[in-house]
RNA sequence: GGCCCCUUCGUCUAGCGGUUAGGACGCGGCCCUUUCACGGCUGAAACACGGGUUCGAUUCCCGUAGGGGUCACCA
């Protein structure tokens, strides 16, 4: 069921990244007639992964297995000074929690520079590209003069036509791609449709930076390709991106063939709660802080997310089968969605109660530690999963799960909440002692004889059976809340039950409100 | 500001010319009931606006408004 399958268990390791050094993966699908679909999810860790991209991944990855063909991954680290190791180990973490599994080795692309600056060269060559020897204050000039006239800020061409003798002698130059003036260019979106954009739109933007390290634009296109990258699945924001990454391809393509065009799939955004760009307040958390803050289960967040922007009917609930059996991009809404907590607990509510007891237990333990120095995760573990069915109904998250197991795990003298106290009233107490009479003759302490015993004795004095069990519940757990009754008893046990009862039976309330016996 | 994208209940969405506009979350009510949950039933709640096209528009086209994205020697 939703709970993850051996099949689907993460085969990234944390650390072999390092070995990855960019060669792993690389391959040319594009030469192969029938090309098998290859996706691939691209961070670049100069922080967390957050839920955007989370779901990006998510929809790489499901639309690869949908297909029958690659998912990858790739490390878009080119910005060395921003990039960190602890980013990039949150990243394989977030994914491998998410149960993303990756087909190749990761790819880290500050290790192609070498491959970035051949094709480069290559478009230079073949005059596709051009020396730029614009310094940057030039170029800030040049900005501030078009933001003044109110004209487009682009690179203006200055050094398109020129010859490079003009410059200065050893000048730094960067090298920028020769686009089209004139004409427009239209992209197929999988997602977005048909989009078009005029050609003058896209200036000569820079390939390779004065220290000659790639750009982005540059890299992306270069990487894409060499890894056979079929369908480009990202954030909308990128889809102007398209357009100025499409340039490079066709030089390519004229200059050596093999250069073919991947599918584009433009997915819209997620935003908050109040419609403004995700936030720190809004869900822009680190996946890491779904699992550790909030207590939620990876398969409920990844199911939150594939509804987010995706439907298959009425359908809300996908096991991972189901998902990778029924997404594909045209189900793919284009309008951007608002991130909803109420809806991803609820949906954690919905996989808690079908997860594990086992793992639950497992998953619980730490949280129970921190709030109950009683509780020992050996030894309680077999109770822990044995309470499992009725405490997991009653949580939507590990906290919660967490918090409704306390009881089980106190010593006495049981700290009783308000709600508890209020119960615990004089008549009830008196009712307590007669009810601790009544469960010593139970021999047989298992819920059924136990429950006939109590609606016996209710019965017998014309009470409700609620009368008989919201003082008993808070002598048992000290809360008015429990799991059934019934359950609580038969979970403390014959000895723990009667000891508790037997604390709150017939004893009265000391001045400073703590409950002691006579 | 230029360019690009988006617009069905508060939110996530179904719908792909003719529907009592469906489901889910959340909210209200009822039922179940030993509490709380769960579950079941039920109620309120939407096609942004204006023009076309059409016998007929939520659905197709064009505007308007609103929202978002993007304009670096960042990715």
């Amino acid at each position: 069921m939703p709970s993850p399958s051996a099949a689907l268990q993460p085969v990234i390791e944390r650390k072999f990244g390092k070995m990855a050094s960019g060669s792993a993966a690389i391959g040319n699908g594009a030469e192969s007639a029938r090309q098998p679909v290859v996706t691939r999810f691209a961070p670049s860790p100069t922080g967390f992964l957050h839920i955007g991209g989370a779901r990006t991944a998510l929809f790489n990855w499901l639309f690869a297995r949908h297909h029958g063909g690659k998912a990858l991954l790739r490390i878009e680290d080119t910005d060395r000074a921003r990039s960190t190791e602890a980013a990039i180990d949150a990243i394989l973490d977030g994914l491998d929690w998410l149960g993303l599994d990756y087909d190749d080795a990761p790819v880290f692309q500050s290790h192609r520079a070498d491959r970035h600056a051949e094709v480069a060269n290559k478009l230079l060559a073949a005059g596709h590209a051009y020396k730029c020897f614009a310094t940057a204050e030039e170029l800030e000039e040049m900005r501030a003069q078009q933001r003044a006239n109110k004209q487009p800020m682009r690179y203006d061409g200055r050094w398109r036509d020129r010859d490079p003798s003009e410059a200065p002698e050893g000048a730094p130059f960067v090298v920028r791609l020769k686009t089209p003036t004139s004409g427009e260019t239209v992209i197929e979106d999988a997602v977005q449709g048909s989009v078009k954009v005029k050609n003058v739109e896209i200036d000569d933007y820079i390939l390779l930076r004065s220290d000659g390290t790639p750009t982005y634009m540059l890299a992306v296109v270069v990487d894409d390709h060499d890894m056979g990258v079929t369908h480009v699945i990202r954030g909308d924001d990128h889809l102007n991106n398209a357009f100025r990454q499409l340039p490079i391809y066709r030089a390519m393509q004229e200059i050596e063939g093999g250069w073919d065009l991947p599918v584009y799939a433009h997915i819209p955004l997620i935003h908050g709660a109040d419609g403004a760009k995700l936030s720190k307040r809004h869900g822009a958390m680190g996946v890491d802080a779904y699992r550790d803050e909030l207590g939620l289960l990876p398969e409920a967040v990844d199911n939150y997310l594939l509804r987010l922007g995706w439907g298959h009917g009425d359908q809300e609930q996908f096991t991972r089968e189901e998902a990778i059996a029924f997404f594909d991009l045209p189900a793919v809404g284009k309008s951007p969605s608002r991130f909803d907590f109420k809806k991803l607990a609820n949906m954690n509510g919905l996989y808690m109660r079908e997860a594990d007891d086992e793992r639950l237990a497992n998953l619980a333990a730490s949280r129970i530690a921190a709030l109950e120095p009683a509780f020992d995760a050996e030894r309680d573990h077999g109770l822990l999963a044995q309470a499992m069915p009725s405490l997991k109904a009653r949580a939507k998250n590990l906290d919660e799960l967490a918090e409704g197991s306390l009881f089980l795990f106190r010593k006495r003298p049981l700290p009783l909440d308000e709600k508890a106290q209020a119960l615990l009233t004089e008549d009830s107490r008196q009712l307590l002692a007669d009810i601790s009479v009544q469960l010593k003759l139970c021999s047989d302490w298992t819920s059924e004889p136990l429950e006939t015993s109590l609606k016996a004795m209710a019965e017998q004095r014309g009470l409700g059976l609620g009368k008989l069990a919201q003082p008993l519940r808070a002598a048992l757990t000290g809360q008015a809340t429990s799991p059934g009754i019934f359950d609580v008893l038969v979970l403390l046990g014959r000895d723990e039950s009667l000891a508790r009862i037997d604390a709150q039976a017939d004893c009265v309330p000391a001045k400073d409100g703590a409950i002691t016996n006579p």
